[in-house]
DNA sequence: GACTAAACGGAGACAGTCCCCGCTTTCCTC
DNA sequence: GAGGAAAGCGGGGACTGTCTCCGTTTAGTC
């Protein structure tokens, strides 16, 4: 092992006040905030930024590694707290009204789930199917979910129901609709 | 009436080569394809571009309202083929599908769907609208459909299903799995 | 207090968008 | 077919954003 020595007193502030900058940006101006204009407002040079993270997808993951953690771990919550269909269904709402919320996490997870490009972002896809897995197993053994549905393909179609509420002028109201219409089925 | 005269020879010789490279360009890489490099492909200057197409908006639009068309008509050739149910879950699988191979039209879908910006989208809007329409109430007679169901919603909803299937790695196997998921609803 | 490696930061190369305006082409008239 | 007005062209340039390079500053150590 390579002894990793602790973090220059400078650096280590500079890089906390870069995360929170950018995990404000990214929540209210989307995933494509301007990276320059977030060094400034953490009053630091660009170089520094891309420095500590050399590129956006690198700074989208640090600021919002901890935020899914958060998501991950609200699913054993509320499988302690609910009936298995209603905490998958809740689970799913809370998901869809977070990414929805900070518009840069929604990216963040799209390519969590597809590519595992980086270590940052695997480990975050790790949490999420895990999370999702668990909930969607005791959905299935309670017999209230279809057998074949898989975690993943959940996860996929939670972004599907946040792309969707996000074509409607009040999103928040949505996400809640079109997952009952997701759940129940478009049939009459 | 402002008596309107033809456009010049040359005008239209660029107009048309414009979009001709536009719906290319757009089609392979996504609506952020360069205007100025589909400029140069065309073989006229930016400013030639930027005259005819004020915005990078405004050319997507052009580039694809024909094909709008073309799908917003299919949906009543379906309708005479098929039985209600299937013609529109068939109508939509080819939605999603036309949407995943022209990547740039789903970005132009997605706004028609949201904001009446500009004429040529609301126009776009409107047939889309119209064909959902009346897919949906043929298939609400038929009592195949939720009676809930609103068929802007079932456009949001195709809009879903195909980001759905943009995360998953073979994409075109997808759409279909989908859909049935959202048809038949995901309860056991 | 002096030294050194770590970290800083901003100038600048590069790419993209979009506008401006002097020059060229078209097409109409005679 | 010659001439002129108007329509259209197109590239240079202002601007914004990304990302790198490297001379300068600073924290931490002796």
């Amino acid at each position: 092992m390579t002894q990793v020595r602790p973090m220059r007193a400078d650096a280590r502030r500079n890089y906390e006040r870069l995360l929170a900058v950018a995990a404000e940006a990214f929540a209210e101006q989307g995933e494509n905030a301007s990276l320059d204009d977030i060094a400034k407002r953490a009053g630091v040079g660009s170089g520094t930024l891309y420095r500590h993270f050399p590129n956006r997808q690198a700074l989208l993951e640090a600021a919002y590694v901890d935020r899914i953690g958060a998501i991950a771990a609200r699913a054993d919550e509320l499988a302690a707290e609910l009936p298995p269909g209603e905490a998958l269904v809740e689970w799913l709402n809370e998901l869809c009204v977070g990414t929805i919320k900070a518009r840069g996490l929604k990216a963040l997870l799209g390519s969590a789930v597809t590519d595992g490009s980086s270590a940052a972002v695997t480990v975050c896809a790790a949490s999420m199917r895990g999370a999702s897995t668990r909930l969607v197993e005791a959905a299935q053994r309670a017999g209230v979910l279809r057998a074949d549905v898989e975690p993943v393909e959940l996860l996929r179609l939670a972004h599907g129901v946040t792309t969707a509420s996000e074509l409607a002028d009040d999103q928040g109201t949505h996400v809640r609709r079109y997952l009952t219409l997701l759940t129940e089925g478009l049939r009459a």
